[in-house]
Parts: structure tokens; sequence; C-alpha cells
DNA sequence: CTTGCCTATGAAACGAGTTGCATAGAGGAT
DNA sequence: ATCCTCTATGCAACTCGTTTCATAGGCAAG
């Protein structure tokens, strides 16, 4: 699990609310990284009584007052030792290859409906992220900064454009396939 | 949750008891669908009581006796309305993706070496991949069986080896940035 | 003026997945 | 002789993630 780590970072990132956080799991961070608000308000309060990371009550007018949280030295004694740790597997749980299967034993129409849908899902995806690269990697604002912060990040969107496409161009072989079959099958 | 399912499409390919089943979660299935013999022998127990599937206990010889599982007509018209529903999208979950966002504030060197290992469970996996291809559909024996079974595996395992050669190309990527990186913050 | 959304946090219950342990006989290795 | 591995199933405890509900003020739309 690492959920903390992935909290670590984006607050090493930018220190921020548990609510913002939230909103950047739904966001940036959410297309490789998905929590919701109760899992990571649970975390900070834990990571906070551990000393990994520091919150600052600020009070606000016409909001709610908010906890404002930023990474401890401990946190960052954390996340570095974590860096050095071996890369787990990522578990697969893939519905469409399950269903795709499954399709021989039941209606294959009814799933290339499905995969359509999930195509366009999909293709979004990738003109959101080309936008995004756009906005904050190919601009003419594309410092080089010491850390590397913003050219990591690019890389990891880089993996997350590579992956739409490769998805999007399997799926018109799983849609082509689909297609086949049921014009043998249909008649 | 959708185990009951990759139950079902695993059982409707080839029937066989909770230990098969475990085995093959941890093979060919295994790649796209993770589960341990533990969540296996529960869900098969509940699904029997729900008449999704029929046990048939097979005394053996020298072994315990097992229990045979094949998917009942309830069974079938479960993964058929489950072929109807929309396709969940995955909720993703890459460890690799936080640590490199995190090497911005450790030691890019230190994931570096875990990259370069990460590279090469990969590459093994595209191997075994290609060799599955090879021995399973396209050696002599690739029927054109009615049903389209085969063809659909086929194309499962032709997205398995898109995602494999997809992920090396990135993985070279990430090694070329932290060198990068690493070559500037370095001295 | 009431309904609904946004900010902001949290409790409680539930469901799914993981880990450790137990049983038990057959066979191979040291 | 003893240890390990494989087949085959299962219980119990635990962790992690999801869902539902609650609070509470401000703001905009109808």
């Amino acid at each position: 699990m690492a959920l903390e780590h992935a909290i670590l970072v984006s607050l090493l990132e930018k220190p921020g609310s548990g609510y913002e956080l939230a909103r950047r799991f739904d966001r940036s961070i959410g297309y490789f990284w998905t929590a919701t608000h109760q899992q990571i308000y649970r975390v900070l309060k834990r990571m906070e009584g551990d000393g990994w990371v520091a919150a600052r009550e600020v009070p606000q007018q016409g909001k709610p007052d908010k906890k404002h949280y930023a990474v401890a030295a401990a946190g960052h004694a954390v996340l570095d030792a974590w860096l050095h740790e071996p890369i787990e597997p990522e578990s697969v749980r893939h519905d469409l290859a399950v269903k795709i299967r499954g399709a021989a034993f039941g209606d294959p129409s009814a799933l290339m409906r499905q995969v359509e849908r999930y195509r366009q899902v999909h293709s979004e995806r990738l003109a959101h992220y080309l936008a995004g690269e756009l906005r904050d990697f190919t601009g003419p604002d594309a410092p080089a900064e010491p850390d590397g912060m913003g050219e990591l990040q690019h890389v990891v969107l880089r993996g997350g454009i590579a992956y739409e496409r490769m998805t999007l161009a399997w799926l018109d072989d799983v849609l082509a396939t689909l297609h086949r079959i049921h014009a043998r099958t249909g008649h």
C-alpha cells in the first residue's frame, strides 16, 4: 500500500488541505492513483500522528476552517526510503479482458456496443492528456528546474499518453475481432 | 467487483476444481486478473449456494478429494447480463508513477536501479507472452471455432503484448529522463 | 424562499482482498 | 529419517477501500 507515499509526493509538489488533495486525486494524480476523500482524511490523520506531516489550522471567512498540511522531516525520510525499495508489480484487474473472453459464451454484439463507448472514453482521455501536455510542458514555459519536478511530471504524463494510444489501437483490434466473429456466427 | 464473472468465464472455458482455478489465476488469466485461492474458494462456495455453478465431488487416489465445478444455467444468465452492462473504468494504482514524481524530492539514481529491474520483469513477461502466442495461436493449430473462443483469447493476449511493448518503450523514456536529471543535479 | 451545489471535515458500517494457520496424504530430495 | 513440495480445501483475523450519512455556512438559480 502506498497511498501514504502518493500523499507525500503530492504535498511535496504543493502543500494543501485534505480537501485540496482529494480534488487533485480526482484530476492530475487521479489518472494513475485514485483515492476518495474518506481515505485521504483518515490516512492524513494517521500520518500527522506519526509525524510525517505537520498541520496548521487556517481560519477562513465564508468557508469552513481548513487544515493546511506540509511534509515534515520524518515524512521526507519515509519517502526517500520508499524510493530505494523495489517497485512492486501492479495488481492487474481488467474487467474488459474478462468480458472479451466471456463474449465467446454470450452475445458478442452486446459487448461491441460497450467497447465502442469505452473507446470513446479513452479517446477523450487522450485528448485531455494532450491538451494538458501542451498547456503545462510544451508551451513557452518549459523551464529546466534543477530538481526536475516538471520533467518528471511530464514523463509520467507521456506514459499516460502512450497508454491511451496503445489502448485505442487495441480496442480497434478488439472491435474488428468481435465483428468478424459476429459475422461468422450471426448467420 | 467481478471475480465471480472471471470465475464463470474460466469455468466456461474449462470446468475444474477450485485448486485448478487458483492455478489458472496464477497463469494465463492471472495476467489480467489476480486472485488467491482463499478468495476463489470463498466466492466459489457462495456461487454454489446461489446456484450459479454446480459442484460434483470427485474422489481421488493418493490425492485429496476435489470438488469439480461447472457453470449452471443461472450462472450463464448472470454472465450474459453482465456482458450487457457498461464497462467500468479500471481503477488505476501505479506505484511507479508515484515513485517517479517522488524522485524529484529524493535520489533519482536510487530509482534508476529499481526501474532497470522493473524493465527486466516486463521484458521477460513480453517474451513469455510471445512464446505463448506462438504456441497457442500462431502455430499450425489455429482452428476457426465457430464460437470464437480462441480468437477472443488471442485478442486479449495481443492486448497484453501491446501493453508490454508500450511499457518497455516508456521505461526507456523514464530512464533517459532520470539520467538527464541525475547528470544535471549530480554536479 | 427553497432547492441544490460548493467548501471542508469527519464517523460508522460494510465489503473485498490479504496473510497466517491448519489439515492431510503422496512423493521426492538430502 | 527428515525435510520439503505438491495436491486440495478451508477458517479466522486483519487491512484496505467504498458507501452512506452528518454537520455547517455561503452562494447562485429557479
